[in-house]
DNA sequence: CTTATAAGCGTATCTTTTACGCAAAGCTAA
DNA sequence: TTAGCTTTGCGTAAAAGATACGCTTATAAG
């Protein structure tokens, strides 16, 4: 069977980070090619034979130098044939987060420049790239309420005021603090810890972490994560 | 920018129907090509210059002449380079909902047979179409209890009994009657109708219709659709 | 020592879910 | 005609869960 088919295929991730009540992603700004000095999502062209996901993990790895702690698809971009002027690209989109309190991104081979963007201070994104990540911040949104993925944003250990602005920032919502605390510690998928985080002033609060492990025996038993806020 | 690239893309679409308490899908055998006697899904390679999109509709049409009543985007499979024996492909899957109660499908122009198998009872299929069909499922099934789809699975107008049966049949799942009925009314996006539907025995039946511009009102109001059955 | 601030615990109230009971309306068969 | 079966449709009490707060505790700053 004859095919010719000129479409490309590209994958794209976008990185969400947290820090200090700011959601943060990361983009890229190209040394090369039409993309030269717009910033983008980290992304670029699969190779033959490569798997999707070896694809983007290679891109994550050569323009930002980064290894996520969550990584799922999101969506496949192709409703719009002229979404890249240079040909028909088809772009397959992942949603990545990432423990940023502590990471430093290297812009790597392929990238001018990385850095971390406030969600509420982005600049012009190349292509379609916004509506790309209008997509993965709704998909956050969504996801955090019936996912544990808060805690792929934060450190091992954190403390529940973190965790607890990490969602209001997030959710745009105001949460009571104590109810929220409630109904996190009663899934029992989050323990206390014997260390004290520091924060400037108040009583000191105890350092979290979340146990995965008991999260996933729980959720093969039929548990469901859930914590939606009116 | 030169590129090579010898990826090709495709569409597929996962089409379930419902009827008398099954639920059930679509599949095609073809007339050419290594899927001659295979069963598979609907679906074939993107055409330069179309939209993903109007792939999937092009294929519904060509090779079982349906218009389905949902569509929406589920996957795009692309992890296991050697899913077509041919060459790399990777497939955007669709995830599709029709009304099939007076349904015929047609085997159009490119295909030898379509026909609705019941999820219970499938043959074997193509390539990783198993796969596929296994994570369409499970969409359905997680949709059902937090979107209104199960409507696009019956006629305009139906009985509650039959809601409540594909409710029952694809979550299975057993709900009291009385609960769901209450709950389902409790939204105010299902009308009763003057109209009685027929069975054999028992008290006749009012007919209901789902209301989708109310539903989408509310929506906008921030209503949310939630069914969940422990 | 006083004040400010955040952490941590408890509880009354309101809402929702769950588990059923039971009458109504039709069909069938004796 | 009527007894029996079946499905529909409505209601309600009890249990569970969500919500709105009050209050104490532990630390830092002044």
């Amino acid at each position: 069977m004859e095919l010719r088919q000129n479409i490309k295929i590209a994958v794209d991730a976008i990185v969400f980070g947290y820090k200090e009540n700011s959601l943060n992603v990361l983009l890229i700004k190209q040394k090369f090619g039409v993309l030269k000095d717009q910033w983008a999502l980290v992304g670029g062209f699969v190779k033959d034979g490569e798997t999707l996901s070896t694809a983007v993990n290679r891109e994550l790895a050569e323009e930002a130098g980064i290894k996520v702690s969550y990584l799922e698809q999101l969506y496949t971009f192709g409703d719009d044939v002229n979404r890249d002027p240079r040909f028909q690209v088809i772009s397959v989109a992942y949603f990545a987060l990432v423990n940023s309190t502590k990471l430093v991104v290297k812009a790597d081979t392929d990238a001018e420049d990385a850095q971390w963007f406030p969600m509420h201070n982005l600049p012009q994104l190349a292509f379609d790239h916004s509506v790309i990540l209008e997509a993965a911040k709704q998909r956050l949104k969504n996801k955090l309420s019936y996912q544990p993925i808060g805690f792929d944003l934060l450190p091992k250990e954190f403390l529940f005021s973190e965790l607890e602005n990490l969602y209001c920032t997030i959710l745009e919502k105001e949460i009571d603090r104590r109810n929220f605390r409630k109904k996190i510690l009663s899934f029992g998928i989050v323990e206390e810890t014997e260390k004290f985080g520091s924060k400037k002033n108040g009583r000191p609060a105890k350092l979290f972490k979340f146990n995965k492990l008991k999260y996933n025996k729980l959720t093969k038993e039929g548990f469901l994560f859930d914590i939606y806020f009116a």
